[in-house]
DNA sequence: GTCTATACCTGGATAGAC
DNA sequence: GTCTATCCAGGTATAGAC
């Protein structure tokens, strides 16, 4: 666990800003206060603030892998490995009441300011939606897997957008027990070829 | 329809900018082009930006109010008119491919910024979520009225996010369908008491 | 690699003429 | 009621010393 080096810790605390605050309206001075350093002292790590974003997509990137990673191994079975996905909304409830889902806000920031890395970000819903497509393709729902994936991403949005409005932990515990009812009423047709 | 006043005009553009931008992203001159005005004249007509903001919230919840009490006159029983409600998301798909849900972005922006204007801005969501309650009601679900309203609000919350980020139309017609169903699929055990 | 100082620009807001 | 001119704060970015 060696000491950061002063990139790391900057992108870490743009990454936290990014999601408390909003892209736009962190400014070099919220990151250089949360970091410690002077503003003009980012430019020898960064050309530009756009960069830093770049950087802390990269890391989100980074970060979503090794999760769906870890589920593909700790799951036994499609079902359990979607469920971890679903159980994220429990593990950052308190988060996502706060400031919603750090993906679904991002990329709507970026599309509101028509932002150049708006394909960039967009990319991380891109990776669970392929990741949840593979383990209902395992469940034996080859035509309609994506459709499948698409629909719960949807939920877990709707779910977030809503919870951060009203400050509703007990909805995100309700909606979420709804969707294991739902992913258990799949027909699991089990794919045993894979 | 007599001429807009100046005032109005203001609040329309900044309206539609606010959608299309967010709120933040808007600026002055940006209002100022659209209305076709000098920037100096906008503090004839109101003290602050945020002033503004307050305008256009108070404008959307007018419409929003009209919209709810025509659905409640035009359809004979509370599942066609839930189905109005879910049928926006076709209505406005175009513009939601573009930038989401207007009451969703609105509010997920403030929340961002933590503005003042946030508990405003939430009464747009309050004000579907109690016609709909009601509507729930009247279909003799008196328990869980409010959960099935939320639920609802979620799921357009999120198909409107997801369709937004993948830019894609045909996500909505997919989703919408499924909410019909699940709409036609709950026991409506109508309540002959109103 | 980190700092201070500063240039430059945008955006909200004000003053005052017409 | 609308305009022009202007002020001021804050934000990104650069220059250059240490």
């Amino acid at each position: 666990m060696s000491d950061k080096t002063t990139r790391e810790r900057i992108v870490e605390a743009a990454d936290e800003l990014f999601y408390r605050q909003g892209f736009e309206h962190s400014s070099f001075a919220d990151i250089a206060d949360a970091v410690k350093i002077s503003r003009g002292n980012f430019y020898h790590h960064f050309k530009s603030k756009d960069d830093i974003l770049t950087a802390v997509i990269a890391l989100r990137m980074v970060n979503t892998g090794k999760m769906l990673d870890q589920w593909e191994q700790s799951g036994e079975t499609p079902v359990e490995r979607i469920s971890n996905f679903i159980q994220i909304l429990i593990m950052n409830r308190a988060k996502i009441e706060q400031y919603g889902c750090p993906v679904g806000t991002l990329c709507g920031e970026l599309a509101k300011l028509d932002h150049a890395a708006q394909s960039d970000a967009n990319r991380l819903f891109t990776l669970f939606r392929q990741w949840l497509r593979h383990q209902f393709k395992l469940l034996g729902h080859d035509a309609d897997a994506d459709a499948l994936a698409m629909h719960l991403l949807a939920r877990s949005q709707g779910v977030a957008t809503l919870a951060n409005v009203f400050h509703d932990v007990a909805f995100i515990d309700q909606e979420v027990m709804q969707m294991h009812h739902w992913l258990d009423s799949i027909p699991a047709t089990e794919n045993t070829a894979q």
